[in-house]
DNA sequence: GTGAAAGCGCTAACAA
DNA sequence: TTGTTAGCGCTTTCAC
């Protein structure tokens, strides 16, 4: 299969003018006159003339697109995150390429190297949650890729961050249980390694330290994949469930673990929240209707996008190497439904 | 913002070398001998070298790489599509590139011209609610760029396609609701311009009419949008609502306008299923706990996303022309939970 | 086994 | 106002 599209040479030829005349006629450049630039607008338009971005963006050094990473896309967050990231890299003349990485290792350092390097003018990433060794963007941000983190970042490397005040979240979140009388809070988290696990790590624990309570770590289960498989989660919740006193709330801290959870209770046919109320980090935008209506954590995901981008672009506008790097950190948002209800007791 | 990359000339003047046997020695060509790969190599590798992956392509004159075009990522339905999507693609080499339309043919034709033209090998679309031109994809088409439907396909374009069985999922459904003994069953659709609406409101018609029901227009309602805004929902609703004999049942024929009316029978503390029972397509992996569970049409999104991307890559990849095509015709899948369960009446 | 050179489609400095 | 030319980084024939 071979495109048998028009290229500036053929307009040249046909039009008995050079190259470089149809080029700078295209570009509507002031060194041409008006009945020539019409004449081969005419002929292209009729044509169908359209320009080779390759060939522009190899001449010209740059793409005016932007790589994104995510986990996975089924995520409302990460949705809504692209959405913010889409509209500022709109408004700016960028285009956006997405990629999943899957919680994989393996996946996001292919994506990356697709990506890669002047194929896209920058990269804009939340780690996957395998992710340990980021020796692959460390290498690429030194032959000068901008790279801005988002959600789940590194602090091995240093450059511009959104993040969201994860300790924060988790503190209010684990507080609102507390305050509503639950006594065993469970956590179920992704793998340890991610940022924004240890961080919202912190703040459940230090929610319990700061009101008395014990922390005890068989209440605390990490799902090392993220979530991605449902039997991760099942094996996690099944051991909460065996404790010799079962928690009376969890506190789940990913997207997905949440939802999963969510399904998993009903499954085993527990009720919530009389039998474990359920709080958890999600942008669905089904919580209101979800059975029981869902407490969440959610997090300002449009906004993240948006000012990732907006960094990312003003590293790559920047005329001089960007050395002094920003860390912003958005605030969460805690919404109390139905799932966290303590009950009156009914007479 | 520059980049200070190496390049296959520097390897050659550090390396004594010229540039073609560097390329050579990179590509492991039999010309090349051992000593001067290895000493390539090993040279490349340290100073971490990357081939500019737009020279490739420019000069290969394809860059291994499918574009996609879905309405919007935050619909499960597209997300699962754009996993089968991937998973084809990556077992065959090529990398994807996505995007949204946001339902808006302005976004699409801009989308559509991004990717265009040679920065794709082919395309996968579906089509946005307000698409009703196609002029653009036919351009692209006649230029010899592979376009593969899928989902909200175009009649005026012969290609590929791959699709679901629209009318008999609806009849199905809307059969199951009339067994149910529903007597007043509303649709609510998009913009019947779109392919995948009107089959569905056919055999939402057709249901009715082999039940012996009759079809009244009142209770259709169309959402031009797609149902992006939920004021168009709303008011959709709302006109139901205030009918003389308000709707016992609803049919909603996307994923979006499906969980939009859930949310707002939920607003307007309207109960599902006695009062007003709800079916909807949809793919959401969360029917099984909303509340209630959805009584949901689902499509099998993964394998149209694989099988499309299989039909596209044998294009790109045929040898001459294709002129036949062929439309795939997948199953839908009717899982039926409590948003449509007949109550028994309570004494 | 290695290298010179042409060219993918486009842009832009410089000539005419 | 138009044309010539030299690349952008890479691959690939064809010489040596």
């Amino acid at each position: 299969m071979n495109f048998d599209a028009i290229t500036i040479r053929d307009i040249a030829r046909e039009l008995h003018l050079s190259v470089s005349t149809v080029s700078k006629a295209l570009r509507d450049s002031y060194e041409i006159s008006d009945k020539t630039k019409k004449l081969v607008l005419e002929y292209a338009q009729k044509n169908n003339y359209r320009p080779n971005p390759m060939a522009q963006s190899l001449k010209k050094g740059h793409s005016k697109s932007i790589g994104i990473v995510v986990s996975s896309i089924d995520n409302q967050f990460f949705s809504q995150v692209i959405n913010g990231m889409e509209s500022e890299a709109y408004s700016q003349g960028y285009n956006v390429i997405i990629t999943q990485s899957h919680e994989s290792w393996d996946l996001e350092v292919q994506n990356v190297n697709h990506l890669t390097h002047r194929a896209i003018d920058g990269l804009l990433i939340s780690l996957s949650t395998e992710t340990n060794d980021v020796e692959h963007l460390k290498k690429l941000q030194s032959q000068g890729l901008p790279i801005v983190f988002f959600d789940r970042v590194s602090n091995e490397i240093d450059t511009h961050k959104v993040i969201v005040d994860n300790l924060k979240g988790a503190y209010e979140a684990t507080m609102h249980l507390i305050n509503s009388g639950y006594k065993h809070i469970a956590h179920i988290t992704s793998s340890a390694i991610t940022s924004v696990s240890s961080e919202r790590l912190s703040g459940y624990k230090k929610a319990l330290e700061d009101s008395g309570m014990e922390v005890d770590d068989r209440y605390i289960k990490f799902c090392t994949h993220g979530g991605q498989a449902m039997s991760e989660i099942q094996q996690a919740l099944q051991e909460l469930l065996d404790l010799e006193v079962k928690p009376d709330a969890i506190l789940t801290a990913w997207d997905r673990i949440t939802t999963s959870t969510l399904s998993l209770l009903h499954k085993f046919n527990i009720k919530i929240p009389q039998e474990i109320a359920l709080l958890g980090f999600t942008n669905t935008l089904l919580a209101d209707v979800l059975n029981p209506s869902l407490t969440a954590v959610q997090q300002p995901a449009f906004e993240i996008g948006r000012k990732a981008t907006e960094m990312l672009l003003s590293i790559i506008n920047s005329k001089r190497p960007v050395t002094e790097f920003e860390t912003v950190v958005l605030p969460t948002e805690l919404f109390i439904r139905n799932s966290t209800a303590r009950q009156i007791a009914v007479k």
